[in-house]
DNA sequence: CGCGCGGTTGATTTAGATCAAGGACGGTGG
DNA sequence: CCACCGTCCTTGATCTAAATCAACCGCGCG
């Protein structure tokens, strides 16, 4: 584990650092053991409304996705986000006290393991098994993060902290002093994720904007002028990241 | 699987509605291959701060745990709950962009896995990797649906929706007309997991009493008179509740 | 007995939702 | 090329759910 003490709930991986993606090296083991059934998908979609294979373990090639929860009336909440290297398991869309749909942000490539190959393939390839446990524990861990700052800090601290988040998950961050990146969602999106609405979204951003710690271009290209003061916001412990930055640099 | 269909996020378990507690057995699979190390703790103790094996996965035996994440300023979030016969991996405590911190809220028996252990438990047990995969779907599965409250909901849905979460994952729901339980929590606590402030708690406990869909005797006694209508106002798809109590009982 | 924790209740404040009206694009069809 | 439309962003005015502040009660306990 070359990653210990760091973010690794952001879901920056070894092997990318390495240069090599994750994703190229589990896409030969796929293909070792299973029929690597890829599919791809515009921007956009929603994805396991297909009737045939619903119920099977998808793995993100490449491309942004988001799953989200709605209520009757059509409130939503986007739960997770995923990104290139990490796994969907379609069973949290069933079974479930309210409706689940996966919909993509972009287009993407996935990777498709039926529900029947999933266990043999963690049992028979420890290597899946480690990075699958690692993978789960990330995603628990930032939906940890995430659910402290829905259930008890202010606007600017969500928006602050889901900038960085997904900063850093994307692997936008050199060392440099300010980062740009592109977040393909509408401030509606960034609103159901936030649990704000998209007009509060739009005003939070104006506040960040005029205190000078980012700028936004148009749709949703973020151009982060002070990290620090931005983590300070989101109520990151500084130090915290100001080691992440150093490890991923 | 004897729960498909069901509400299997609540971490209602096969072996418990065989009659077998899903612990019972997990225990003799523990000891077989790991010697069983088993703490106890008395309620209001905070876990893995002792210095020692602080890197193990903790399986519970008995009692009610806590996970919280907390802000700088002491706001806090408790993040899940945990229950007999679920896991807690202690990962998730360091490496993150704020304090986290598991606490016991009754007196607990816990069965201590060294993180040593816990990978080769895996991959030579695949009933326990397969437990623990459905484990980890469960948790994932209910802090989305929380997630959703948290975001896009009223208090009283929150509530609601707390009180029948705990109700069915401590299995105290029968066929019967109305259901009684104890949350070993106090008011406090249950807005630190719902996202309230403890007195709005009180006051939505209080008006949901008066719609007389439930009521609450001194310290967190809930007797649920009206599941529907308790299910309605949290939001969840009555169909499914009824499936679930149904197959429950 | 008195202290402290947890619950209750009332008064006031506030962050963010909601409602509403424009404006800036980017795509499409004439 | 331009007219039209729909989507997304922006800004202002108003409303409201829940936080906060504050006082008090009841009770278990040293």
């Amino acid at each position: 584990m070359t990653d210990s003490g760091s973010f690794s709930q952001f879901g920056i991986c070894d092997g990318a650092r390495a240069g090599r993606p994750w994703h190229a090296e589990a896409r030969l083991a796929f293909q070792r053991t299973t029929s690597l059934h890829k599919i791809e998908r515009a921007a956009g979609a929603l994805l396991g409304m297909e009737a045939d294979a619903a119920k099977a373990v998808y793995f993100v090639l490449s491309g942004w996705l988001a799953s989200s929860k709605s209520l009757r009336n059509g409130q939503r909440q986007i739960v997770d986000i995923q990104l290139p290297g990490e796994f969907i398991d379609t069973r949290l869309s069933d079974m479930q006290a309210s409706a689940t749909q996966i919909e993509t942000l972009t287009p993407v490539t996935l990777a498709v393991v039926p529900r029947g190959n999933w266990m043999r393939l963690l049992q028979e390839y420890p290597e899946i098994l480690a990075r699958h446990e690692r993978d789960v524990a990330a995603v628990l861990s930032r939906m940890s993060e995430r659910m402290l700052r829905l259930g008890k800090s202010s606007a600017q601290a969500r928006i602050a902290y889901t900038l960085i988040e997904l900063g850093l998950r994307s692997s936008a961050f050199g060392p440099g002093e300010s980062q740009e990146f592109h977040i393909p969602m509408t401030q509606q999106s960034l609103g159901d994720f936030t649990g704000l609405s998209s007009v509060h979204v739009c005003r939070t951003l104006g506040q960040l904007e005029r205190m000078g710690v980012v700028s936004t271009n148009g749709h949703m290209d973020i151009l982060i002028h002070d990290i620090e003061q931005l983590a300070a916001i989101a109520e990151i412990d500084v130090a915290l990241l100001r080691g992440e930055l150093n490890s991923a640099a």
